[in-house]
DNA sequence: ATCGTTTATCGGCTATTAACGATAAATAAT
DNA sequence: ATTATTTATCGTTAATAGCCGATAAACGAT
C-alpha cells in the first residue's frame, strides 16, 4: 500500500459526512445510494458525490444491480489500511 | 473521539507529504521544521504549512525552544486514532 | 412505448486548499 | 546593536472541494 493510495484513502475519509457513511457501511454491510440520502440532510447528488469518493479511493465498491447500485466497504482494502495504521 | 476530530485527522492526513511527514515524525520521534524542509522538494512556508494543519488536526505537536519548534506525534492523538480505525 | 424509480453526471456557485515568494517575529551569537 | 538562523504568517494565484438543482442514463413494471 503505497503513499498516494493511503493519502486518497485518508482524504476521501476526511470529511465527517464520509467518515459516517462508512461507519454505516459496515455496520449495515450493502446499502444503496437512496438509504444513505435518506440519512443526511443532504441533496441526492451530493451524497453520490461522496461515495464517488470513497469508490475512487478503493475504500468502497459498488455494484450496479438494475436501476440501484450496492455500496460496500472493500474489507481488503480496508484491512491493508487497518494494517497499515497499526503499523504507524 | 468524535466524528469531527476523526474526520479533521483523515483530512490533515490526506494528502502524500503530510503522510510522508507523519511517517517521518514517528521514525525519528521528534523534528525541526527545517529537516523537514531539507527532506521534500517544497519551499519552508509549504512545509511549515503543512505542519501547521497536521498540529491543528490534533495529531501533531510543537514545542518552541528558541527560534526552533519541535514537532513530534502526539501518541495520545494517535492511540486513539489507532484504537478507532481497529474497531472500524 | 411510457412511466416510475434509482443513480450518475453536468454546470454553476462559493469556499477551501496547495503552492509560492516576501516579510515578520523570535532568538542566539557576535 | 547587528547579524544570522529559524519558523510563522501574509498575499497571491491556480486548482480542488462541497453543495445544489437540473438533467441524463439505466432499468423494471405496466
Amino acid at each position: 500500500m503505497d503513499t498516494e493510495q493511503l493519502a486518497k484513502i485518508f482524504k476521501a475519509l476526511g470529511h465527517p459526512t464520509r467518515v459516517k457513511i462508512i461507519e454505516h457501511l459496515i455496520d449495515i454491510n450493502t446499502c444503496v445510494c437512496g438509504e444513505i440520502v435518506n440519512i443526511f440532510p443532504y441533496s441526492q447528488s451530493t451524497i453520490s458525490q461522496h461515495l464517488k469518493l470513497l469508490k475512487d479511493s478503493g475504500i468502497v465498491c459498488g455494484e450496479i444491480e438494475g436501476p440501484k447500485t450496492y455500496f460496500c466497504v472493500d474489507k481488503i482494502v480496508l484491512n491493508k489500511f487497518k494494517h497499515y495504521i497499526q503499523n504507524l
